[in-house]
Formats: C-alpha cells, structure tokens, sequence
DNA sequence: TCTGGGGTCCTAGGACCC
DNA sequence: TCTGGGGTCCTAGGACCC
C-alpha cells in the first residue's frame, strides 16, 4: 500500500478527448461532419465515438452490427481501428505534455497525471490553457485538463471540462467549498475506481452520490468496499492516497489473445493462432528484458451461444525462457491438451508470467534459464528486423504461412474484414498524408 | 451472421503446518 | 464426554481501469 503522507502538491489531469476518433480527424478533418465510430480488433464493437456520435446515443463497447444499416445510408462513418497510428499520435501528445513538467505520469495511451505547485486558482488555470493550447497546436488533439489535490478529484474535475460544452476545456477544483458541491454531482459509477458492481452494492444501502459517500462511516466503507475503495473514499475527502508513478515499471504478465473473426474448428489452424500469440507475447516479454517461468494457453467458444465452452490450461516452466520456439512449443503442447474436437472457437489466447529479468536468471541457480546466448542472440535478430521493417517481416513458420486473402488461414477472415482502416499517416513512409 | 484486448490489485477460502 | 487455533502460502475469481 503507498504511504499516505500529506502531499501539498496538487494532480492534474490532462486527457485527449475522443482520443481514437480525434487521431482519425487530424488526418482526415472532413470525418468532422457526421458522427464517427472506431471499431475494434473484428470491427466487432465501438471502441470509440466521436463528439457527435456520443450525442446520437451511442454507447461505448456497443456491437458495431446494431448500426451497420445507418452507416450503409452515411448517417454515421465507421472506421477500423488504426493502432499503429494511436500510438505514435499518443506519444506525440505525452511529449508535448511532458515538455511542461518533469513529474509526470503516463497513465494510459490518452492520459497523464502531473504533480503541480499550489497556487491560485488563476495562475493554475493559464497553465492548464496553455498546455492545451500547446498539445492542440503541436498535434491537432484537443485535450481536457483538470486540476485538484488528488488523483480521485481531479479525475473528476477532468470529467466538469469536458462535459461543459460552453467551457474552455479546463476545470481547478481546489477549494472545499466547489469540490463538496461538484460530488453532490457526481453519480457513484463516475467516480474512479467505483465501477457498475460497487455502485450497485452502495445503491442497495441508499448512497447515491459521491458526497453520501464521503459522509459516510469509515469502518463501514472499509468493509463494503475493501482497501481499495476505502483509498477512493479518502481521496474524494481531498487525503492523497494514490501517488504519481513516474516509472511506468515492468509488466507482471503478458496477454495476446483474438477473438476471430470466424468460428474455427480445426486444430491444425488454432495451432497457428496460438502459435502467432505466443510469439507475439514472446516479443513483448524480451522488450522488458524478462523471462517467464508461467504460460497459459485458453480457448473459447462464443459467449453469446449455448453452450458456452472455455477450457485453459497452465504450465509451469521449469527453466524459465523468453525463447519463442520454445514458448509456442509449450504452447502448442498446451493447446492439444485442452481442444475438442467438434466444438468450434471463437477466441483463444496465451498467457505469460512469473516473470524474472533476463539477466538475473543466469545467477540463478534454482531456476537456471535456458535462455543460452546463441538463442537470446537470435531473439535479438529477430526482434531488430521485425522493429525496423513493416510488420511482419519475420515470423515462424508455426504461425502459418499462407498468409493469402482467399486462404483458411485464421488471419485471412480477419484481414477481408477490417478493410476500413486509415493509412499509418505517420509511421510509415507509403503511407505520408498527400496533399492534392 | 455480426458483441475487443490488455492490464492491475485485492480477497476469500482451501491446504498445510505447528 | 471432551475434538483448537493461529499463521502462512497459494489460487481462483472478482472488481476495477483504459
């Protein structure tokens, strides 16, 4: 648990507004004119909304297929989600953030937490403006702001900027006075870290607002809502109990998974998937310089029909490796564990974990790795090309190989689907903005 | 027909030990 | 007849986040 100690300084947060559909706008600015959704892995669902989409009604995470007849007729623009492009955009914009202050926080792909020196309301709000206006004008994404003593508030201040319509994308929520009148305001599901479970436990005991909840008894709270909550509670009363984390730290597992875009049955093709995942989770893991000694591996059926099937299986390593044939193998081993045949899959996944560094693994004794140096040196080959050339350049031949539209393959169905995608304007040199 | 993917932390309960 | 209790470790699942 973080020490709770008193902390003058003040957090603000700065997040990107509408983040996916606004990197879709900078490059394509005419998207503006009817609503626009970004849709996920299979553009199986809404992943992101535009201004005007939010104003139609349309909820995040919704199915994508409820509004396919709509964006036939152009009511509403649909597009494939272009990762690629989020993340370079995304550093750009923590960049420009960052340039304004050492103690900052990247907390997720659209967010950052700083650390700021109290002052006045005044001076605070012109520093704030002045970020956005820098960030707007650096890389075309609007951003919202707000300030307040700890993370929890100004999560919610965040929140006032952006639902202010009339406003100026900046919200400072320091005095007690507005802070109590902004939670009588403040629904329980709005508040961070209260999710739909714990508003509705609280809901049944007749609190309603983040202001009921701040009044409430503490012994009482720590029991309904745990430790967790209880911090959630403190930091609405303005007792900074999250602190910034500047060291983003290394990741204590690692997931690839998919849900496909076809039901497949076949075992020889969730061998290839399963493959592909593990060899993807692989790389990632020797980005962090770690090894991993735990591997899982889960399939799935649809969890929209009957009868809904998910089997896994867990592996522990005994000589713990970030060598990718050796992790499909244990992967693919796993695999032929828990499949049946005549059962078809919708989504499947391999897990790594129980991790140690790299480095430190060849001291120890108990667990030797079995990550020699030819191995690691090949890894490493690997892992330069495939960084520097346009995915994918190198693969295993476990991960399949037929890599044509009109093959089985378990990747093909998903690349004929996701056809709306924009061009990777900005990590790419094929695909630069042309100007006509 | 069509419903994402990747994380973290906490807790309750079981197994086991003395 | 009387049948403890506390500590630790592990794990599955729950809850949250974006």
């Amino acid at each position: 648990m973080s020490s709770i100690r008193p902390n003058k300084n003040l957090f603000a947060l700065a997040d990107c507004n509408n983040f996916f559909a606004s990197c879709e706008m900078v490059f394509n600015p005419g998207l503006d004119k009817k609503p626009l959704v970004v849709l996920s892995n299979n553009d199986g669902c809404i992943i992101a909304r535009s201004q005007k989409a939010k104003q139609l009604g349309i909820k995040m995470g919704e199915p994508a297929y409820l509004y396919r007849e709509r964006a036939k007729k152009g009511e509403i623009q649909m597009l494939s989600s272009n990762f690629t492009l989020y993340a370079d955009m995304s550093q750009r914009v923590m960049q420009t953030l960052s340039s304004f202050s050492p103690d900052i926080e990247l907390y997720s792909i659209d967010e950052a937490f700083f650390l700021l020196e109290p002052s006045s309301d005044e001076v605070l709000r012109s520093r704030a403006l002045e970020m956005r206006r820098k960030v707007k004008q650096w890389t075309g994404i609007p951003v919202s702001i707000g300030t307040a003593p700890t993370k929890t508030l100004a999560k919610i201040a965040n929140e006032t900027a952006k639902k202010d319509k009339n406003g100026d994308g900046v919200c400072v929520l320091t005095d007690p006075v507005s802070i109590s009148e902004r939670l009588k305001k403040t629904a329980l599901e709005d508040i961070w870290g209260i999710g739909a479970r714990l508003s509705e436990r609280l809901k049944r005991k007749r609190i309603y607002t983040a202001a009921q909840l701040v009044e409430a008894d503490d012994v009482w709270i720590r029991k309904l809502l745990g430790v967790t909550g209880f911090q959630t509670v403190l930091e609405l009363r303005g007792t900074p109990c999250f602190q910034l984390c500047e060291e983003p730290g290394k990741k204590k597992s690692i997931v690839c998974s998919r849900s496909f875009a076809t039901r497949i049955e076949d075992l020889s093709l969730l061998q290839e998937a399963i493959a592909a995942f593990a060899a993807n989770a692989a790389e990632k893991l020797r980005e962090q310089e770690s090894v991993a000694s735990f591997l899982s591996v889960f399939i799935a059926a649809s969890p929209f029909q009957e009868p809904y099937e998910s089997r896994s299986c867990h592996i522990q390593i005994p000589n713990p490796t970030s060598y990718t044939p050796e992790l499909i193998a244990l992967a693919k081993e796993g695999l032929s564990q828990i499949y049946r045949s005549g059962c078809s899959y919708k989504k499947a996944g391999v897990l790594l974990g129980d991790f140690s560094d790299s480095d430190a693994a060849q001291t120890d004794l108990i667990t030797p790795s079995s990550d020699t140096d030819k191995k690691k040196e090949a890894m490493k080959v690997i892992d330069k090309i495939n960084a520097r050339y346009d995915k994918p350049s190198l693969r295993f031949a476990a991960e399949g190989v037929d890599q044509h539209p009109t093959s089985r393959s378990w990747k093909s169905a998903e690349a004929n689907i996701r056809a709306n995608v924009s061009p990777k304007f900005t990590t790419s040199w094929h695909d630069l903005l042309k100007i006509t």
